[in-house]
DNA sequence: CGATGCGGGGACG
DNA sequence: CGTCCCCGCATCG
């Protein structure tokens, strides 16, 4: 079906029958079709850092991808995850981004440039053409995934709120606590209950693993009140979901060689703001071993948004779940490009190396990667090898966190609330409860990134994740 | 401050 | 020409 038009042709088809779901991570040789009213494809969204390119044609908006920020010397944050900031679209405000140093080692920042199409950027069309708004992606992104638009967008706004008050020392302070938090907390969902938050309500978000198959949830019903938002939300959640699977293939690129252990990518963004984002495995394994982090978008929980997280967590408070369902038909067509795509001879190469780091011991079962709204992902990841069959297995066993998470939900839930928007639609609300405001100082002196995990976002991904699983199983 | 769009221009093939 | 990229301008949140 997808393969019927070109971007380029004259005339496009004419009133499709069914509008995709928006995509958040669109990744390889795709096309969707969008609905006109779908505000993610209105604004020409993606997880992706896209920047506008002109070529000359008014009628279809081009756009390249600019790769993702992480740390010169690809340093692995204490828990093997890595930073994975999301390249600033603004040129200016791109060379001050690099100029800012690493959060964990002090480094320079680096721009891993995206190559994946033929050597240039990735490219991603978009064309309105009546009630349809036409997506066509061309090439494989050869890099981790960076932290998603509203991730980033958390992050800054928790920044502007907390920065007031924010002193280096206390946000010094709060790295550390962090840090110990985080290693306390190690692997497991209860433990998240325990982390305090950090920082401050505003700056973390958490993200959840992408990487297990997610069964299609139900949505929040409120979504549908909220079109805009709620389809947002939706959206990110789906592509989210479906990222997993349909990328697997793509861990290869990423990571050629097959290792077990569980990847994270954390993105921290940190940079004038610096939430201390913590982020916990979920997985009763600890990533102890040397996670390897892979940029395997698959792998990457970053994609989540705090928000969506937020948003399943909600979603399962309230009940709703039937949102979930609607996924599919994206998901079946990205698994098929994923299939193909799989065998992608790009990247492969340069990526690994950049990227890779030693490989770390398989972690075993579950992975959630808490962020930071600010940024920090993780990403726990199967061995490289895994398949998405492998990844259905994680899932049930992760299935068996559910009830943490759902000990979660009661345990931290009530402290956050949501408030007028949903949490899970705007990050911001996910920031403004901070059980522990010492955390939320953000320092900014330095430009850094932090990164931290939030108490809140924790939650709301677990249950989302675990909300996931149930309905998977 | 930046994200986005737009559009002129230059460099290449 | 077509593809890419750089740059400035303008709008908007």
């Amino acid at each position: 079906m997808k393969l019927t038009w070109d971007i380029n042709d004259s005339k496009l088809p004419q009133e499709p029958k069914h509008f995709d779901d928006f995509q958040e991570w669109p990744d390889d040789y795709v096309q969707f079709i969008y609905s006109s009213e779908e505000k993610n494809a209105q604004r020409h969204l993606s997880g992706w850092a896209m920047r506008n390119t002109n070529n000359h044609n008014c009628q279809i908006l081009k756009k390249s991808c600019l790769g993702v920020v992480v740390c010169a010397r690809n340093c692995t944050l204490p828990e093997g995850i890595k930073l994975q900031l999301r390249p600033a679209i603004c040129d200016k405000a791109r060379q001050k981004q690099q100029k800012k140093i690493c959060p964990n080692c002090n480094s320079t920042l680096e721009l891993i440039p995206c190559r994946g199409h033929s050597g240039y950027p990735v490219t991603n069309f978009w064309r309105l053409d009546g009630k349809a708004i036409f997506f066509q992606a061309k090439g494989v992104h050869d890099h981790p995934r960076p932290e998603s638009k509203s991730e980033t967008e958390a992050r800054r706004s928790a920044v502007k709120k907390q920065m007031p008050s924010s002193h280096l020392s206390q946000k010094k302070q709060l790295l550390e606590l962090e840090m110990g938090r985080y290693h306390e907390s190690d692997g497991h969902f209860n433990n998240i209950h325990h982390l305090p938050c950090l920082e401050g309500s505003e700056k973390f978000s958490v993200v959840s693993d992408t990487s297990f198959p997610i069964p299609a949830q139900p949505y929040p019903s409120f979504l549908s009140t909220d079109p805009y938002k709620a389809t947002y939300d939706s959206a990110s959640f789906q592509a989210n979901m479906e990222s997993p699977f349909q990328k697997c293939p793509n861990p290869r690129i990423y990571v050629p060689r097959p290792t077990c252990g569980y990847e994270f990518a954390v993105p921290g963004y940190v940079s004038s703001s610096s939430y201390p984002a913590l982020y916990k495995d979920l997985t009763n394994t600890p990533m102890e071993a040397d996670p390897i982090i892979r940029n395997d978008p698959q792998y990457s929980v970053s994609s989540l948004n705090a928000h969506d997280k937020s948003l399943d967590g909600f979603s399962k408070h309230h009940g709703l779940k039937q949102f979930m369902g609607k996924t599919d038909y994206g998901d079946k067509s990205d698994y098929v490009q994923i299939q193909a795509s799989s065998n992608h001879p790009y990247y492969s190469g340069d990526y690994p190396c950049r990227y890779a780091s030693p490989s770390t011991p398989a972690a075993s079962a579950l992975q959630t990667v808490i962020t930071t709204t600010t940024k920090v992902s993780y990403q726990a990841y199967k061995p490289s090898v895994v398949k998405y069959s492998d990844n259905v297995c994680d899932t049930k066993t992760l299935l068996n966190c559910s009830h943490l998470a759902e000990n979660h939900s009661g345990t931290f839930y009530p402290g956050l609330k949501v408030q007028g928007d949903w949490c899970g639609v705007k990050p911001t609300l996910l920031y403004e409860h901070d059980p522990t405001s010492t955390k939320s100082e953000c320092f900014e002196a330095v430009d850094t990134y932090q990164y931290g995990p939030n108490l809140g976002n924790n939650y709301v991904e677990h249950e989302g994740q675990i909300f996931r699983f149930e309905n998977g199983e």
